[in-house]
DNA sequence: TTCCAGGCAATAC
DNA sequence: GTATTGCATGGA
């Protein structure tokens, strides 16, 4: 263990969940998003930025019915997605919630893949109406594999519950901070901040589960 | 019934 | 520059 804490933590969490094959995408024939890795064609990509709009501040679960139903209707394509109404567009991902301006926020992203021809960068990205810092971030790693660390409400509420983070630091900070201290590796990004995803859904909850908590040892529970 | 979930932009201090 | 607020569904 002569490891930093943060590869503590995440081999903690690995052997705790196993794998976890982010990001889930719907495969070929089928309506439902599945978690298996690999790399990415174009649809792949465009379901991993549609995926990453729908899921802002709502549970995974609502964000896959809604996915199910672009899928239903063959619009998990920049083009054909530009091509109908606002109103259908929001009616169809309706579960999502937020639906108004998560379809807008659809929009716009299909259009930037569109006069991008799937290219995209991080900057160009935020650029982009409805896209934030953990969106970005989330697009970059997991739809075109590139070396961004994601840092969401998870990674805020577990890293400062153990003493490693002020939860209200900015974005950039809290990143440059998990990018300094771990191995430069597309894979481990990858599954740490699913681990991460998985850890706060079980046991580091707003009402923390902390009997049984892999990490309890090492938590200063603040 | 109330609370919460894989944020973001607009607005207010 | 930092804090607050609106956006909305479905499940626990």
């Amino acid at each position: 263990m002569g490891e930093n804490i943060f590869v503590e933590v995440y081999n903690r969490l690995l052997s705790e969940y196993g794998p976890q094959g982010w990001w889930p995408v719907t495969p070929e024939g089928k309506l439902t998003p599945e978690y298996s890795g690999g790399p990415r064609d174009r649809r792949g990509i465009f379901e991993v930025a549609v995926g990453a709009i729908l899921t802002q501040n709502t549970a995974w679960k609502n964000v896959s019915l809604a996915i199910e139903e672009l899928n239903r209707a063959n619009l998990m394509n920049p083009k054909r997605m530009i091509s109908i109404s606002t109103r259908r567009l929001a009616s169809l991902i309706r579960s999502a919630g937020y639906y108004n301006q998560k379809a807008k926020r659809l929009k716009e992203i299909a259009r930037f893949f569109i006069e991008n021809e799937f290219n995209a960068t991080r900057e160009s990205l935020v650029e982009i109406n409805g896209v934030g810092p953990e969106t970005a971030d989330s697009i970059m790693l997991y739809a075109f594999n590139e070396l961004h660390f994601v840092v969401d409400a998870y990674t805020r509420r577990i890293f400062s519950r153990l003493g490693l983070i002020d939860s209200k630091a900015p974005y950039e900070d809290i990143k440059k901070l998990f990018e300094k201290n771990l191995p430069q590796d597309v894979y481990l990004y990858q599954e740490y901040h699913a681990l991460i995803v998985e850890h706060g859904k079980r046991f580091c909850r707003k009402k923390p589960v902390c009997v049984s908590c892999c990490l309890s040892d090492i938590c200063k529970k603040v």
